[in-house]
DNA sequence: TGATCGTGTGTGACTTTATCACTGAACTAT
DNA sequence: ATAGTTCAGTGATAAAGTCACACACGATCA
């Protein structure tokens, strides 16, 4: 029995019929979900796990745009699903977990019965417009190294974190050889520690401490 | 009489009941239409003129997301009326016009009993969501010179543009000193005339042409 | 008809970030 | 152990952002 905030708030009568045509899909950690140009089949929510969003620029880059966890609505989904437009980004697994898939008919049934359904969809496309706006507002005028280390203490503040260089570059939009050279001086700098494929936390101080002190 | 393309198509019964308490508005250039932190009263579609949408970090810089023009809806106003949460960016007018205000009520029982604008309503967040999209992968990947020589381009591929380099700083997010360097290079090489507040094109060619050939 | 003031523009010096090209280190599978 | 693959480090150079300041233009006022 699928359990998503969205549809717990559904009057029984609508929730039953809405139970009996979603599906319950698991997907296994760094699947893909879905990748730029696909066509979109049905609502994803997701249950459990966590989902990172992405895009490939024309350049041959690409930049994590945002992530999707447990009570989340794909967003990105509903626009394809309404407009029949391929979608412009790829969505990848990084925690497993497993989603409910509301076909084209029944969300359309449920736009349509319950204002409850309806005002959380439109907080999902509020949330994920706002998320947009800071990621431009980071991207176009913060410094690497301060989204760096925020991006690590948001992660984990002390403790180790599995990820590569490249990877890293993807979630900050920028190259692998930026990220390197920046984590080699927070290394020298005590506040890290490097091996392949992991970046252990000692010693990093939130600078947003000294200055809201 | 207001004509908007969400509420044209709605069906007569409802449109006349719409109509009656739908507000219109004239505003013009230069006005701000509505700033950060300020409560939004109710859902602006924009009949007539342009409207600039554009945040300011917490550096203080600022740029510009994206433009309303005719059959518009504010779609950042959708979120901050149904959550109750303030702007986070500011709208400035560029071309006066004119804008109808829809009252929360009325968005409400639009939403409530007309599939037509609920659609209409949907197509407008995912537009939102792709222009944003696409604007974190032009500002994290594109060169400036080439946002810049396609920003005029896209403005007017011949004639005078008046605009200060300050405010085309903003268009792209970068800084004055960054627009007037590169301007300065693109009026060597003899793609424009370069006078204060004013940016005349004489022969931009559009790499695009070259490429496409 | 200058003098003055506000706003816009030009530019040097320097820092940060991106790009290119390459080396070597660390894991994997045989 | 060896070969192949993926990751990480780094120098050189170009592009973009920052800081500081000079100057230019146009409006206004005495």
């Amino acid at each position: 029995m699928p359990h998503h905030s969205i549809l717990d708030i559904l009057p029984e009568q609508l929730r039953k019929e809405a139970m009996e045509k979603i599906q319950v899909m698991r997907f296994p950690s760094g699947q893909v979900l879905f990748s730029a140009g696909e066509h979109c089949q049905g609502l994803p929510l997701v249950l459990k796990g966590s989902v990172k969003v992405q895009m490939t620029g024309v350049s041959g880059h690409s930049i994590v745009l945002y992530r999707m966890g447990k009570d989340d609505v794909c967003t990105l989904s509903i626009g394809c699903l309404m407009t029949g437009r391929g979608y412009r980004a790829e969505a990848v697994v990084e925690e497993e977990g497993e989603a409910a898939m509301i076909p084209r008919g029944v969300f359309d049934r449920l736009m349509d019965q319950s204002p409850e359904f309806r005002l959380g969809i439109m907080e999902s496309y509020g949330r994920r417009l706002d998320d947009l706006m800071l990621l431009v507002e980071e991207v176009a005028f913060h410094r690497m190294d301060e989204r760096l280390e925020e991006w690590l203490q948001a992660r984990a503040s002390r403790g180790v974190i599995t990820i590569t260089h490249q990877e890293l570059a993807v979630e900050l939009g920028t190259a692998r050889e930026v990220v390197s050279r920046l984590l080699k001086e927070l290394e020298r700098q005590k506040m890290v520690r490097l091996s392949r494929g992991k970046i252990e936390l000692t010693g990093l101080l939130d600078s947003s401490v000294l200055v809201g002190a």
